[in-house]
DNA sequence: GTCCATGTTCTTTA
DNA sequence: CTAAAGAACATGGA
């Protein structure tokens, strides 16, 4: 459920809650939503006081008092609220951190996501790419050029911009002007600029209307996000183009639904799938070399 | 019963 | 060998 957007309200609306707030006690009803697996969770944070609470790419860091840190990830169901102490108990409920006069609860019936220590090593992961929201043109560039992969699939992987996910990669396609099969490594200076600042202002607009809600998604205070009716081509399959008016265009794409306009977003110049040149065909050797 | 889902990672294929 | 496509993970709703 959580994209950029998503999780930066979860953090923002968990953050006053939390911050400053001692780790009272911990209750883990799964051992196996922890990575690495043999870490004793519940010992590390007991007595602990949470220092500060953010987001790099989709995942919620915090800080301890101690200078240790660990991350959650929501994954596609995960949700993160505040409750009160003796609250009903629903059910996928996998992690409550006992504050002073609330609880913090983490919940996620498909168990895609979940928490990973990262004892007190402040390095970044390398395997993460640099944030959207400040991500510059030429930094874009570099990413992109590259990979011949559709734009689409490069700017799903979190080594390439950390943070995006299937509706924001829809949406910023859309508002860019770019078709999702167009090859990352192709487009040119200015339709690079052009996306920069499309993810930009779509995650900003996003972020200001407190992210998507489908289904699974609520912030920490059980709201949902208001941004869905704003979406101009995500779920909107056959629904009319709000710019142009034509029918939104629906396939499939590195396995994810993917959506948008024929008209705005003009198709790739030839260059179907599964298409050999007669050079790449004459070069390959029927037989074995020597 | 079927298909689909806001994500990531491992395996297979080209 | 590497890059990219595909499968797998687990649950619930339409």
């Amino acid at each position: 459920m959580p994209e950029l957007p998503e999780v930066q309200t979860v953090v923002n609306t968990l953050r006053p809650a939390v911050v400053g707030q001692l780790i009272r006690a911990v209750t883990l009803h799964r051992q196996d939503i922890l990575t690495p697996a043999d870490i004793d969770f519940p010992a590390a944070i007991t007595g602990r006081s949470i220092a500060n609470l953010t987001r790099r790419a989709k995942r919620i860091v915090f800080d301890l008092d101690d200078g240790n840190r660990f991350y959650i990830h929501l994954g596609m169901s995960g949700r993160l609220t505040i409750d009160p102490p003796n609250a009903e108990l629903p059910k996928h409920t996998h992690l409550i951190l006992h504050l002073q006069s609330q609880d913090i609860r983490f919940r996620d019936p498909r168990r895609f996501g979940g928490i990973w220590w990262l004892g007190n090593n402040p390095a970044d992961d390398p395997a993460l790419g640099p944030e959207p929201l400040t991500l510059r043109p030429a930094q874009l560039a570099r990413q992109l050029s590259r990979t011949r992969r559709p734009i689409k699939s490069a700017l799903l992987d979190q080594s390439v911009v950390a943070g995006l996910g299937n509706i924001y990669v829809d949406e910023s396609l859309f508002a860019a002007g770019i078709h999702p099969l167009r090859i990352a490594g192709e487009l040119s200076e200015e339709e690079i600029s052009r996306l920069c600042k499309s993810i930009k202002q779509v995650l900003r607009r996003a972020l200001h209307h407190r992210g998507s809600t489908l289904r699974d998604y609520f912030d920490a205070d059980g709201n949902p996000g208001g941004f869905k009716k704003l979406h101009s081509v995500y779920d909107r399959a056959s629904e009319p183009c709000r710019r142009c008016k034509t029918s939104i265009v629906r396939i499939v794409l590195s396995g994810r639904s993917t959506c948008f306009c024929p008209t705005c977003q003009p198709p790739p110049r030839r260059r179907q799938k599964n298409r050999r040149s007669k050079r790449s065909v004459s070069s390959v050797h029927p037989g074995k070399s020597p």
